[in-house]
DNA sequence: TATACTGGTGAATCTCGGT
DNA sequence: CACCGAGATTCACCAGTAT
């Protein structure tokens, strides 16, 4: 299992297969869960086409880093500066992207799909040129993360997701596959949505090298994979990833009971995922109904009671007491006396405290009688809850 | 209010202004809070360089020329199987994407930014066209629906969201508009994420025909564009949309305070967002104050409070833990076992550290306790405040 | 043994005004 | 244009250590 394939021994082994006939002789493939290492393309090309069932792809996302960035406490933040995610121009990018693209449409099986996770950075690029290349767009897909790297400057909206886009190879093509009852009933009896909630990948999942160092720069999470994988694929498909990096694919199509392929350039990323890979053991038939993935957080903050109209811009709040008053905002702060902000720091700050908890401490007029914030916000909640 | 102009009208009466010179003579511009009436890109060429603050578009995402909405539909996506057809159509969509993103750009000030909303269906194309101009994304943006469409065949998943991409006019360009400190005090003090939950619009938000049908297939909810509006823009900033379609983004800016432009081409939703943005009544001055952080305070250097006598030269600092201390010298600088500078420098060099906020990091001995010097600084200011 | 505290870190296109 | 220096800026989670 996991074994490593140098590209040249593929070409030979396939040549070989392809003599003896059918592919039924042959099956398994002498190229089925391994690790092809070698360029990305080429690789493809020598694969038979019409021979796997989907496709993950990661490919690089060529971030544009402009110097250093540090937190505020002065750590320096471990960019993704490898050479692998360096182009020199969009151009660059996009025959790149054309290249791989087009050698895997013709590895895909036609009743196959494929999936591409990406960032702002890249993933207009592949989506336009998946367009461009007559894929057919089935989804995307929102990862949602729990727990993103904050925006440490202030200057822009936490990037707290990144985009999938699922697509079969051709409009026409409407043999893929779909597991849509297992996915419902896996979501509470509700259709599984394209808003996705998971965490980052750390902590023990994460591999570490020799010294302590994440092995991968951006290792996936399983839970991710898993998701795509239970969704998209059947037992015994065959998956393959032309970026295997750390190899997450591979170790989450075969504990789910599928093959994997890999392609990967990098030694050490080839050795870290055999390993990993050769750690896993695969699930019995009964225990492959899993990943729920987290239930949707019901975080629901002041603004959004504003923006919803339950409270209005001008409207007085007070605290039970009426002995405190302020004035909402349109910016979803609140205002006394020449000083504002939150909910919670107001009422701190009037109190002359510390910390406040502003949902209960601010009341708002309802009718003779005065009523916490918090019961707008539960109006709410039962609204979300209804919808989902 | 919400006046209309046609397009002819307009291009006599820009002229006339820019005959009239420098822009405050004729303040407001005669086409500021007005629906435009004619094409998208004509209207935009009519209109002077680097006049409005942001632009919203919700562009259409028909892929056919003939100007029907594509939907999800089986029939219609039936209808442009034809590969050629096809790739025929992205072309012209991406021409139509490029000419009304340039002439944006144009009418867009340096410190302008833009937004765009889109569905699988083209934002892929949109995107890579806004990199392709050169504009710098700054976020992508996810509304999430609590109440989108079921996909009734049970073929993909439920389609839950709309993308937006947030970007300025280039990668250069840094003073656009963002409300860090509002968003982050008015989303329970945590920095506002790249994934926005809103319902979609309906209810008596939604505007209807005599009829009884609604008035526009894709009204998007006020509240999705009031936090676009409160995070990117200033009170009394224009907001230009050049598919003005219901007037959302009318409504919204004016009930904000802020101006407005919309380009649309059909009566019909002309006469129905006049009327709408017709009963809008904007919020007062006080509801539209935007909170504030420590960036917009004045600057107070630390010399200024030597001289003000609120720190005396020889008085020593230390950092909270006294692990480190310093000797304040007449001239504003402070000294530390032969090294000197400002208050940051030294901070820095002491902890080894190549930046440091010495505001935050020295304290002060006040009767038994420690207090960061930055406490000083805010008496300074309150002083210039009463002062005014 | 349980709890509290400290430190580390994740695909990041992350300041701004003056000279 | 470049360069310089003031000084502003983080959330969720995990692991290891101290109480």
């Amino acid at each position: 299992m996991a074994s490593v394939f140098p590209l040249a021994d593929l070409k030979a082994s396939v040549k070989s297969d392809s003599r003896q006939g059918s592919r039924s002789d042959s099956w398994p493939a002498s190229w089925v869960d391994t690790i092809i290492k070698g360029d990305c393309v080429s690789a493809l090309e020598a694969l038979p086409s019409h021979s796997v069932d989907i496709i993950f792809a990661d490919p690089p996302y060529n971030l544009q880093l402009g110097g250093t960035l540090h937190r505020p406490d002065q750590s320096l933040v471990d960019a993704v500066d490898d050479e692998w995610d360096q182009f020199a121009s969009f151009e660059a990018y996009d025959a790149f992207t054309r290249a791989w693209l087009l050698a895997c449409r013709r590895v895909l099986k036609p009743t196959g799909s494929i999936w591409v996770i990406g960032s702002y950075h890249n993933i207009f690029r592949v989506g336009a040129t998946l367009q461009d290349l007559n894929f057919w767009i089935l989804n995307d897909i929102i990862w949602r993360k729990t727990n993103p790297m904050p925006n440490f400057k202030g200057r822009r909206f936490q990037n707290a997701h990144e985009t999938m886009i699922w697509a079969s190879p051709s409009a026409k093509a409407k043999g893929y596959t779909f597991n849509y009852d297992a996915l419902k009933a896996a979501n509470d009896d509700v259709q599984m949505r394209s808003d996705w909630l998971f965490p980052i990948c750390n902590g023990s999942e994460r591999l570490k090298g020799e010294d302590g160092k994440k092995a991968h720069p951006t290792q996936k999470p399983e839970a991710l994979l898993a998701r795509v994988i239970m969704a998209s694929t059947k037992p015994g498909d065959i998956v393959l990833d032309p970026f295997f990096g750390s190899g997450t694919t591979g170790a989450v199509a075969k504990r789910l009971g599928r093959h994997f392929v890999g392609i990967e350039r990098e030694q050490d990323y080839i050795d870290a995922a055999s390993a990993r890979i050769a750690a896993v053991e695969p699930l019995g038939k009964a225990e492959l109904t899993v990943m729920t993935g987290k239930k949707a957080e019901v975080r629901v903050a002041f603004n959004v009671l504003v923006e919803s109209g339950l409270i209005n811009p001008g409207q007085v709040l007070t605290d039970a007491k009426r002995r405190y008053s302020a004035i909402v905002r349109a910016d979803g702060t609140v205002a006394s006396g020449g000083e504002a902000g939150s909910i919670h720091r107001l009422g701190a700050k009037v109190q002359g405290l510390d910390a406040c908890n502003g949902w209960t401490f601010w009341h708002f007029e309802d009718g003779q009688s005065l009523r916490p914030i918090d019961d707008l916000r539960s109006v709410i909640r039962s609204d979300l809850a209804k919808a989902e």
